[in-house]
DNA sequence: AATTATTGCTTGCATATCGCCAGCAAAATT
DNA sequence: AATTTTGCTGGCGATATGCAAGCAATAATT
């Protein structure tokens, strides 16, 4: 379960690591919408199968973008919060958004469409930091 | 072949066309390495095994991320070029690219670390606007 | 004009990954 | 003590990936 790079270039080292079907998936799932245990990534919107969830979340483990811990009351549910490395993903991530904003809604007309994305689209880098903020401060309330 | 959305996120919905082990992969070497006949692809650092090109390939035409011409005076090689919506993913890649400088060296210490890097690093934004020409030129260039 | 090389594929088959489902042990709740 | 919840594991079929061979059409060489 390590990684093979493929070569030196900078934009594929990336993909080797986080371009699967997955990875930014469960990212994201952590960073914009709160999820933290196993169960909450089972009951997400976009589900994955436990098996590929377990495999998932052990790669990010492995590489530093995530990191298990337990709830300090807690000794059965695992927490997976993401570590700086995962964090810096968020740009990555709102490339993305504002990419299917302007160009998928042709063919995928439902995209969500509301006050945040208004933002998203005046202001990427502000947005960006909107949520990295938010999810810190969600990290230091928790301990 | 063709997309199935998950749900109206526009985090996922993008990474539902794009998250996928080979086409950002394609993208980057059409837009960083000037690669545009099939030959050229299956010559990269990243082979890709031509069966696996082909079926990309398409899905990207599908996709109208990418057209395929040919030259004028040529019959036979076909041309795969960036559409406005392909070249809309550059900032996409310049931030794997940031996140790869910053993040991966440890694990992978032999990523490329140029001038180009240098100017990556110091404005992001620039340096995407710089590709993106770069390749627009060569659009007009060729017809 | 005939021969050879190149390009852009396709096909077959082996292997790897994905995805559904059932089950299960440990901890927590009732 | 019994039940539920959480976090997983394993089996098995389906899909995707990867390697190699082959092949037709065009282009280049002789």
């Amino acid at each position: 379960m390590d990684v093979k790079f493929k070569c030196n270039c900078p934009f594929t080292s990336a993909l080797d690591v986080v371009g699967d079907k997955w990875l930014l998936v469960i990212v994201k799932q952590m960073l914009i919408e709160g999820k933290e245990t196993f169960k909450d990534f089972t009951e997400a919107d976009e589900a994955i199968a436990t098996n590929i969830l377990t495999a998932k979340l052990k790669f990010l483990e492995e590489m530093g973008i995530v990191i298990k811990t337990q709830r300090p009351d807690n000794k059965k549910t695992n927490l997976y919060l993401l570590t700086e490395k995962g964090l810096a993903l968020t740009s990555v991530l709102v490339e993305l958004a504002f990419w299917s904003d302007k160009h998928l809604r042709d063919i995928h007309p439902t995209i969500v469409n509301g006050e945040e994305m208004e933002l998203l689209r005046n202001d990427k880098t502000t947005f960006a930091r909107v949520i990295e903020n938010r999810y810190r401060e969600k990290l230091t309330s928790l301990f």
